[in-house]
This record gives C-alpha cells, sequence and structure tokens, in this order.
DNA sequence: TTGACTTAAAATGTATACATTTTAAATTAG
DNA sequence: CTAATTTAAAATGTATACATTTTAAGTCAA
C-alpha cells in the first residue's frame, strides 16, 4: 500500500506523463480509490501539488490538473532569469573549489548518462545548476529557485525535458566553470543570462507552435 | 468551535503576537488541545503556515516558531527589490486611470485610518503597493510578492508595523501615482527601488540593535 | 559515571465513520 | 419551454479510533 511520500511522487509522475489531463478535476475520493490509499493521504498529497503548482483549485470541490501556456512558461523564465543571475552573483564571492569539483563531479555524470531517460538527464542538469547556485547563502532564495525549476519541468513534461539543456551544451557548462574558477564572475553571470534567455526561448517557441497541449 | 480558516488565522496571530514564543515546537496535539479542535484541522493549518514561512520543521516531530534574523530580513528584501520594480515596470504598460483611483482611494483609506492598529496600517499599505502591481499580467509573480510580503509582516510583528511606512510619506505615495498616471515608468521605478530599499534599512537596522527576539 | 540497550509514553501517520457543504438532477410553477 | 425550487447524491470537512514511528526515560553492564 502507498504511503504518503509514494503517492506525492506518483501523482506527480502521473500528471507529468499526461496519464491525467490536463484540465481533468481529481476528487479527493477518486484519487484514494485509484491508488488504494485513504483520503487523508490524498488531501496531504493534494496541498502539497497545489503548493508546486502541479494541481489548480478547481470551485468550491476538486482539484483540477493545469494546461499548459506559453505566457505562463515564459513568465516562469522571466523569474528565473531575474533571479539565478543574482544568486550566482552572490555564490561566486563565497564558491569553493570543492564546489566547483562537485559541480564538474556532476557534468561527468551527465556526459556518462546518454543511456539515462530525458528526464532524468533534465534533473542532472538542473542539479549542476543548482551546484553553482548553493553557496549564495540565500535559503529563501534557493528554495524559491527550486520551485521555480520544478514548475518548468512539469513544462518539459518527460520527452520535452531535452529542451532543458538543448541550448546548452556541455562546451558552455565548462565554460561556467571556468569563469568561475578564475574569479569573473560578472563574465559568468552574462553567461548564464544568454544561456537561460535562449533555453527560454526555444521553451516559448515550441509551446507557441504546438498550441495543443 | 473554531473551523480551519479560523484556526489559520487565529494560530497565525498568536505567533505574530508572540504568544508563541521563537523556537517553541508546537505539536499537533498540543494545538487541538490548546484550540479545541481535531488533529486534522491543526494538521491542514500547520502545512499551510508551514509554506507562508510562519512555522518550521522540527526534526521528525513538530514544528518550531521561527525566530528573528537580520540576515534573513535582508535576504526578504533583497527578493522584494529584485522583484517588485520588475512587477511595476510591467503593470505600467497596462495599468489604467481606474486602477490609479483605486490605489488613491487606498491612500485616502490610510490617512483616514489614523485611529487603526499599526498592523491593520500596514496592511493597507501593501494593498496599495500590490494595486500597483496588478496589471502586471504575470500571475506567478504576483503570488511571489504575495507570500514575500506575508514573511516580511512577521518581522514586522503588531508594533513595529509602522516600520514598513516609516520612509514612506504619503506625499511618495502620491509622487508614485502622479509618474504612473504621467506614463514616466522608469522615475516611477527608480522611486519605487529607492523606496523599498530605505524600508529594508530601516527594517535591517532595528533587527541588528534589538539583537534578542 | 558512561554508554548502549530496553521499554514505555507520546507524537505522528493512516483509516474509518460521521457531519456539513456542494453539486446537479428532478420537479413544479409560471 | 424556462426558470426557480426542491431534493437526493456525491464530495469535502471534521472527529474519533487504530497503527506506526519517534522520543526519552530508565535499566543494566562495563
Amino acid at each position: 500500500m502507498l504511503k504518503k511520500h509514494q503517492l506525492y511522487q506518483q501523482l506527480k509522475q502521473d500528471i507529468q506523463l499526461l496519464h491525467w489531463l490536463p484540465g481533468t478535476v481529481l476528487t479527493q475520493q477518486q484519487l484514494a480509490q485509484h491508488y488504494g490509499v485513504s483520503r487523508i493521504v490524498v488531501r496531504d498529497v493534494q496541498q502539497i501539488l497545489l503548493n508546486e503548482g502541479w494541481l489548480l483549485v478547481h470551485g468550491k470541490a476538486g482539484m483540477q490538473v493545469p494546461g499548459f501556456s506559453a505566457a505562463e512558461a515564459e513568465e516562469l523564465c522571466l523569474l528565473r532569469l531575474q533571479l539565478e543571475p543574482m544568486a550566482l552573483q552572490l555564490a561566486a564571492a563565497n564558491i569553493s573549489f570543492s564546489r566547483l569539483g562537485q559541480a564538474e563531479d556532476m557534468l561527468a555524470s551527465i556526459d556518462a548518462g546518454t543511456t539515462l531517460p530525458a528526464y532524468q538527464r533534465g534533473e542532472l542538469n538542473w542539479q549542476f545548476h543548482r551546484l553553482l547556485y548553493q553557496d549564495c547563502g540565500k535559503p529563501h532564495l534557493l528554495r524559491l529557485l527550486d520551485q521555480l525549476h520544478q514548475q518548468v519541468s512539469r513544462y518539459l513534461g518527460y520527452q520535452e525535458q531535452a529542451l532543458a539543456y538543448a541550448g546548452t551544451s556541455a562546451a558552455e557548462h565548462r565554460e561556467l566553470i571556468s569563469l568561475l574558477r578564475g574569479g569573473n564572475t560578472s563574465a559568468a553571470c552574462e553567461l548564464l543570462i544568454s544561456h537561460i534567455s535562449s533555453a527560454s526561448q526555444l521553451l516559448v517557441q515550441y509551446l507557441q507552435k504546438n498550441k495543443a497541449p
């Protein structure tokens, strides 16, 4: 029988896999029955997924699977673009060589993981970025960025996760490390900005072409 | 008997009033008994207050009333400073005269409410700012700003809410309106930046002097 | 005394049962 | 036929009871 955290992961994944289509209204009872858990557990998980943007309130009963819009994706990217460079700039002052080493290990994992499913590579890609921000000393900012990443990842679904690093060559990643190691913070930030910008444009353009989902 | 939303407000207020001191660990049973509700209700409210920053997880059992630090306040203000001007700039392009009128009405309410308790004036003050951002067309950004405001308001407690607009004369507020009405967006944004900056500095300095709470 | 182990108490997680609210279909008056 | 009202079904809110986990006090050996 599923427990709370398992249901959380399962339901989130099912939404990402479009097993529950956008617009669908999910009731507590429906979910409790479908996943074989008590409504209490469903309530807890619904509340969490609501805060993370995987569900929307739907009137006074039930929660709705959110749809996709280019406008929303653009907004999320705009926020990333506003906040991530700030995080990098703050972190750059405190970053250690061991942290840079961790980040390089992460890059190696990405390179080694060519056989991994797209969504896992996307997750590793975020972990790489996350390490660069880690030392910014601003826990609220980091939490915010994690949330933003999560909401963007909903847009990337399972297949299109590749978009997350389509514009980002491994060379760019290593250039970032190199600039940080050399203490060239401003150049690193500018590179980051251009990276996020191009990834954002790819995503938004993709959504504008495929208006359906 | 209290219901969910009532408990939410009551508990939040009690934290703000320091009825529950920072560092206190609140268990579900304790709260259920104290407020005369079932643990289920307490769980729901705890989850919400956790997301809003009014409670912190404490190990594996109980939740802790968070303390105060100048560093955290500074971080929250930094985020506001990064995001609010952006919201204003985006909103300025869409803002209508009727919206500006609403904002002016809000200013009148503030002026008229000299007898109101400080925390209510602080809330009105935020509502004024909120109206200026309303038309930015970025729901996630607005939600984020609401959350930030809430977390800052925790710092202001009940008495010190005055700090929220100590640096902001009514004249400054009206200058903002005037600039927006004239379409002078960049000047409005700069004024906003200097306003948030000075309010932030007041708060942080206050916290650094009174290190105790 | 210290430190690991045992064990009882207390806290949370989960399920079930009941109460209230909401939804929507069915009925009826106009 | 429309629209308002009634009413039954279904969904959520809330309470209580049980199961599991966590905490911490207590015991005992080194």
